[in-house]
DNA sequence: TGTACATCAGTGAACGCGCGTTCACTGATGTAC
DNA sequence: TGTACATCAGTGAACGCGCGTTCACTGATGTAC
């Protein structure tokens, strides 16, 4: 019989990395059987683990769902993140994170209306730590806006951004373009194009861009 | 002992309307207790009825939540409508329509994530018949439009205007904007005006509003 | 280097709950003759 | 006008399920001396 130690089967006791397992367990249910699949059970079953191990690193669900959500959007800024090296041009660049924005969502609807939307518990939680630090997700897709808008508009078009590219990445994983277009990232390309160029494009006297 | 027919709390075995008042039900626990306190026996017992009533009426759960959808799209509609009467201007008819469209939500903010994200079981479903009647919501919303834009250009800016007014009413409800600004209302028509000015105020050589 | 012991990170059984839905039923209504 | 009977619209008990969470526990680890 081979000792315990060459058994690679044989979990150890103690996990080592059991959070961040977890956080991994809850995404990938997530993204496999949306959120009735996310359920403590199955995340902690999914990463080896007994139903109760979770509490060991979490207050209770909600507070894993927040870790998931977080994760996510650590995961929608990288990408933001590469779509701003697409080029110098700032017009350009804002399109390019558009597209990617739609894109993430489109990749993963359920943890962006996680992120988002989140359950009915959290309606009366302060979740403002998640999006709206300046350095993360909102900053960044907004960031170039700087260069582009009077700075008595800034605010407005942040917001007016920030409405339209959330809007259409929700009408997008909601199913409520009908007939849903067959290439979705052109016609988001098509429509952000669009947006921009009528909100940014005549502004302080530069071309138009597309 | 009186009679039956004198006790006033004694309900007929028929109920007679019984379809109608469920979705009325529905509704309103919908707006007490979010869309946690929709259960089916919920329901059931605010109508007056027993748990099983509501299968006379609905195949199941999803199909009453339908109705309950179907309900909300006639009562936004009828807040467009009303705010498309608010002049002659079609700008100014614009606006009131984008502050109707997102009051309405941030009034009844789970009626509004039923009707548009629904629950998970619709996410296969076809609901389009929901939202995009070109008679309804979105159609009374884009109608104005017309007479803005360039024929070419007319659904792209029908995209444009849904996913913007849509990205802010859900930005509002999920309560993603803060500090909450203090005035909902007067932020949205700040920024709806701004949005539409961008977007449509240069057209045709016609002068700006607001 | 060895040992005692506090602390940490798991286990596993069980509880209580509300849910959607099934089942067999009964009271009320409408209609053919 | 009366009656038989099909159909409609409700009742009420019960089932099975998965869930989040509690409880008391045990194995593993780290540290003071």
């Amino acid at each position: 019989m081979p000792d315990d130690v060459y058994d690679v089967n044989k979990r150890p006791y103690h996990h080592g990395d059991l959070r961040r397992a977890l956080v991994e367990s809850a995404s990938a249910l997530l993204d496999e059987g949306g959120i009735e699949a996310l359920s403590l059970r199955a995340v902690a079953g999914r990463a080896g683990v007994s139903a109760m191990a979770p509490y060991r690193h979490f207050a209770d669900k909600a507070a894993l769902l927040a870790a998931v959500a977080e994760h996510g959007f650590e995961r929608l800024r990288a990408r933001l993140g590469e779509a701003s090296l697409e080029g110098r041009d700032v017009r350009r660049v804002l399109v390019a994170q558009g597209v990617a924005y739609v894109r993430f969502a489109a990749d993963n609807p359920d943890l962006y209306r996680l992120m988002f939307t989140g359950p009915p518990a959290w309606r009366e939680t302060d979740t403002s730590g998640l999006a709206q630090r300046p350095d993360t997700t909102f900053g960044l897709l907004t960031a170039e806006l700087a260069a582009l808008v009077p700075a008595g508009e800034l605010d407005m078009a942040m917001l007016t951004v920030w409405s339209f590219i959330h809007g259409l990445a929700s009408l997008v994983i909601d199913r409520r373009l009908t007939p849903l277009p067959p290439d979705v990232e052109a016609l988001t390309r098509r429509v952000t194009a669009f947006f921009g160029e009528k909100v940014f494009g005549g502004e302080k006297g530069q071309a138009r861009f597309l």
